[in-house]
DNA sequence: GCCGTTTTCGGCCCGACTGTTTTCAGTCG
């Protein structure tokens, strides 16, 4: 049987969704994205799921039934799934590539297909450069011209994957090759590990002393598409899902300098390397050498002064340990260099992937999440958190069904009661996702808001307004004493949509004026605050908080890249307000003080 | 196609916004 990842899994039956939504059948393209998006967040292989219990083992899976499990089982027996083959023929468009653009959904691409032939994304362009699409009935001028747009921003984003939604299936083959008989250790380098929020390869280190196995498993992985390169201690292979995979082989005396020299990032290797020459040394991917370069690889040189750890390696050029979600040569190396000189202006001490008690933004079943607030409350728990706010959707949010002023007090009075029912377990604060209206007035009256325990406002309409104008809405709710949080504050989703035109540094100061917290919005495509934004707010003196959005039980785990880009922001424990245990948290909120 | 304290059939979140139209399809979260 083939070793199938969750992952291709999820993208077989997601596209299988979306043709049938193409062809206007109702109801079961939701059932099959549902599907895709448990089997997404699983932390077991559905591989190993079926292993165990077969079909009826799949039919547990909550969301898969007959149909779903045996399209999930033909493709783990034969790799390929006959079902969507035949959907693929009466439509062969590149349905991934097409509705990545944003405004194009599976209604309209049928249309473009039907009546200009148009089956993929550079066909698209050049019928839509034509004029030919605003010709189309049901099309229109502005139509064409927001395709153009929307083909501009998926190119701009140019083959690049947003780290957590990859991140599940680049560990997979790390731990299958850290399974080898031959690997002695394995890690993932380059801008997977420096945490970077979109990537567009992955370079995983292996330590060996017999690579040649570990390469031909490597290249030989069900999932990949095209080898690349097959060498002795480097391979390159593509893989179904797009994505590229580097695995390199060094020995362990290399390793530390192997690993530096693979996470990068360039600009910071290259710094590094210039320190090493101003000391007489040579910095390469073997080591740290002594005396002049040398045209051999460096693994037998015996002037070998560094280059099993990281550390070692640091310490040796004269610096504190980098973590590497600092190393982009940003002010970096010469804070670790104070810092070792004991000057002030050091490295600060970022938050650890530990640090958080609590999460600040959860939606639920009252709007567009998934679950129950029992359910949420739960998966909290499990994942190790004090405290949660349920901050579902306000009433002008319709389309989630956003609560009103009746069901939001109706939502406040089940959570006192499950406030005694995991008393001592975790703490359910009352919160409101609130609207900012067009105006920066709150979808919620004050009065309202008032009973909250944490109010979060954000902007989910009206995304065109001029950067004046959006300013000064967003501005304007964070004068209201209610509000607590700005959540998502730039609203880009990334790979999809740019943020709104927005002046941070506006609002950082607004911020910093009001007592209003931002958000870091944990979500793998928000990642909003960016980090940039982070280090404005950290330098600010502006309070942060890092939210999971979660919208089902399976997406706390996301806090991880919320965390990771606080840390790519320089953020610290003192910045980050669900860092804080409940008490201390609470009294920082603005209507406590 | 899935699901069930509404339980083996009949629901499935549902309405605003956009751009196209002159009453509405498609997209979005």
């Amino acid at each position: 049987m083939a070793i199938v990842s969750n992952k291709n899994i999820s993208l077989m039956l997601r596209e299988i969704g979306e043709r049938l939504a193409m062809k206007d059948i109702p109801f079961k393209p939701r059932a099959y994205e549902k599907a895709a998006d448990v089997i997404d967040g699983l932390e077991e292989n559905v591989v190993d799921i079926y292993k165990t219990g077969g079909r009826n083992a799949l039919r547990a899976i909550p969301g898969v039934g007959i149909s779903i499990a045996e399209k999930i089982e033909e493709l783990l027996r034969t790799g390929h799934v006959k079902y969507l083959e035949g959907l693929e023929r009466k439509t062969p468009v590149d349905l991934a590539g097409l509705s990545r653009i944003e405004g194009l959904g599976p209604k309209s691409i049928k249309t473009l297909y039907q009546k200009l032939d148009i089956r993929t994304v550079a066909e698209l362009e050049s019928a839509a450069k034509t004029g030919k699409i605003a010709k189309l009935e049901g099309f229109g001028a502005k139509k064409e011209e927001n395709i153009l747009k929307g083909i501009g921003f998926a190119k701009s984003s140019g083959g690049r994957f947003v780290l957590g939604f990859e991140m599940a299936e680049i560990r997979e083959i790390e731990k299958r090759v850290g399974d080898l008989p031959q690997t002695k250790k394995v890690i993932v380098a380059g801008s997977v590990r420096r945490r970077k929020e979109t990537i567009g390869d992955a370079d995983i280190l292996a330590i060996s002393k017999d690579p040649k196995p570990i390469m031909d498993f490597f290249t030989a992985m069900p999932e990949v598409v095209n080898v690349i390169a097959h060498g002795a201690t480097k391979s390159s292979v593509k893989l179904k899902s797009g994505i590229n995979v580097d695995l390199r082989v060094v020995s362990e005396k290399s390793y530390g300098a192997a690993l530096n020299y693979f996470t990068g990032s360039k600009d910071h290797n290259v710094a590094l390397r210039r320190i090493a020459i101003a000391h007489g040394w040579k910095l390469n991917e073997y080591g740290l050498f002594e005396g002049e370069r040398r045209k051999e690889k460096g693994e037998d040189d015996g002037r070998m002064i560094s280059g099993e750890t990281e550390e070692e390696l640091y310490r040796k050029l004269g610096m504190d340990y980098i973590e590497p979600e600092l190393r982009e040569n940003t002010g970096e190396i010469e804070a670790a260099l104070r810092q070792t000189q004991g000057k002030p202006g050091g490295l600060p001490k970022i938050i650890g992937y530990n640090d958080l008690c609590g999460d600040l933004q959860v939606q639920t079943n009252w709007t567009d999440g998934t679950d129950s607030v029992e359910a949420m409350a739960k998966a909290a728990i499990a994942h190790g958190l004090k405290y949660i706010a349920i901050t579902d959707h306000t009433k002008r949010l319709a389309m989630t069904h956003g609560l009103d002023e009746k069901r939001i007090l109706e939502q406040m009075a089940e959570i006192d009661r499950l406030n005694k029912k995991f008393k001592g377990e975790i703490t359910i604060l009352k919160g409101s996702e609130c609207d900012i209206l067009r105006d920066g007035s709150l979808d919620l009256p004050d009065k309202i808001l008032a009973k909250l325990d944490v109010v979060g406002a954000s902007v989910h309409s009206y995304f065109n307004l001029s950067r004046t104008e959006q300013t000064e809405r967003v501005k304007r709710a964070m004068e209201n004493p209610n509000v607590d949080i700005i959540f998502h504050p730039t609203g880009r989703v990334i790979n999809r949509r740019p943020a709104y035109d927005i002046n941070i540094e506006e609002l950082v100061a607004a911020a910093k004026r009001t007592g209003t917290i931002m958000e870091i919005d944990a979500f793998p495509d928000r990642l909003d605050l960016k980090d940039e934004h982070i280090r404005l707010c950290v330098a600010a003196g502006v309070k942060m908080v890092i939210d999971s959005d979660a919208h089902s039980p399976m997406h706390f785990p996301y806090l991880e890249y919320g965390i990771a880009q606080a840390r790519r922001g320089w953020a610290t424990r003192a910045d980050i307000i669900n860092a804080w245990p409940l008490e201390k948290m609470l009294k920082f909120l603005k209507k406590r003080q």
